[in-house]
DNA sequence: TGAATAGTGTCTATGAGACAGTATGTA
DNA sequence: TACATACTGTCTCATAGACACTATTCA
């Protein structure tokens, strides 16, 4: 018997495991997610979410914010909020071989136009509803996560604060309805989202500022509260 | 140049993925998960949740569903509902070898006793107020997973009917409500909740039948209906 | 008949939505 | 002053919770 480095039975199947990035933010009204186009096969020259490889001593993750930095250049402090998704193990989502892949979600406030990241392929800021309507279909099945990403974030700011996590830290209680209209594709009315959000505890918090310089009243300026979840939740209008 | 098997650099790291699963029934008014004794090291004699590793040509859910037929015999039809939980990667998590681990969360309604599974292990159906106040530390990071297990259930019972998942294919108004105060450990009110239950669209289907032999007014029978949210949710009492 | 559970009625408080009205800035 | 946006007041309707009440069974 001779002693093994591990021992984990040396038959037991290993696999590459990917994180693929969902990075979302809200553009001119609209929830947009960023893109990259593919410079190598397979699904060569089709847009997918950015990603790569975690690497060995690497958690999963360390992997998530790796590749965020390098595919968007943003630093971790500018990202809003991350968390994961899911994973995607179906056996011929990757061509080539066997990969898990990792999805995590994330939303960064003013995202740069991406001026090609780290590597020098193309990437882009595109809205959700242009990749709906266009069906572009996406590399792997990335459509799928992409999906998946966008229905948990529309979920999450139901029943969660994560809507501020697409403002900047200080923000007035109309960037944040943006915020909601883009994410939702729906208008709220001003008033009553106004008087929901500021009433509903650990939401929001006042400070003493004012923004200037728009036209009409200035408005207050509001950073994110201190509650992990809202109650009551502030739900969509009622899908029929 | 040589042509390769894969077209995936040999560089990139390829690791062990596990599945392990978060089995929980309903029993004695008691929210429980399902946990092997540990027969080998490491952990030995730790209780933890039952898992394996992922084999060559099989995809998550698949091994998913085979460990889980493996581990407590029941068949796939009995299982009441499956999603992924989520994926847990951290680097020291089990000591012999870096290893991926997705977490499946199951409910299974009527769960039968395990008189040991596949493998001749010990295991049990534990209360899960039991192992979070004896502070059982289960193996590897079993009892974080766990933890997230549950709280998740907790939170879908709020805006899913996924409570039904927990009765039989026909269950009565007090059964569902026996889940509810099961899972979330309160009380709530009979007649509240057998309006709000059964006013929310989608939630429950009415049957022809009612149940005999107990002491009482005989109760109507019911079936899981079509929704897949509930609208509006049923929310748990504020936290305060 | 009484006990027990199923299910309905009803009252109250709270919150959402519609929308009018007031506040406070710029052009 | 006109206008635009911020914010508040108020009315109505829907729903949750408390709990009284009725319905239907078994012992």
């Amino acid at each position: 018997m001779t002693i093994n480095k591990s021992a984990i039975n040396d038959l037991i199947h290993r696999m590459p495991v990917a994180v693929d990035l969902i990075i979302l933010t809200v553009q001119q009204s609209q929830l947009c997610a960023l893109l990259i186009r593919r410079g190598i096969k397979p699904f060569l020259g089709q847009w997918a979410l950015p990603g790569g490889f975690v690497r060995e001593g690497e958690s999963l993750e360390s992997a998530a914010w790796r590749e965020l930095e390098e595919e968007t250049g943003v630093k971790p402090a500018k990202v809003g909020h991350m968390e994961q998704l899911g994973t995607f193990g179906a056996l011929k989502r990757d061509p080539r071989e066997r990969v898990i892949s990792v999805a995590y979600l994330a939303f960064v406030p003013n995202l740069p136009c991406p001026k090609a990241g780290g590597d020098a392929h193309e990437a882009c800021i595109m809205p959700i509803a242009q990749i709906e309507s266009e069906l572009k279909k996406l590399a792997f099945d990335h459509t799928d996560i992409l999906q998946q990403g966008v229905e948990r974030t529309r979920a999450k700011l139901e029943y969660t604060p994560l809507a501020t996590r697409f403002c900047p830290a200080k923000f007035t209680i109309q960037e944040l309805r943006a915020v909601y209209e883009a994410v939702w594709g729906i208008d709220l009315d001003p008033a009553n989202f106004h008087r929901k959000v500021t009433k509903t505890i650990g939401f929001v918090e006042p400070t003493q500022e004012a923004v200037q310089g728009g036209s009409g009243r200035p408005a207050a300026v509001f950073v994110k509260g201190q509650a992990a979840v809202l109650y009551p939740p502030l739900l969509r209008v009622e899908r029929s």
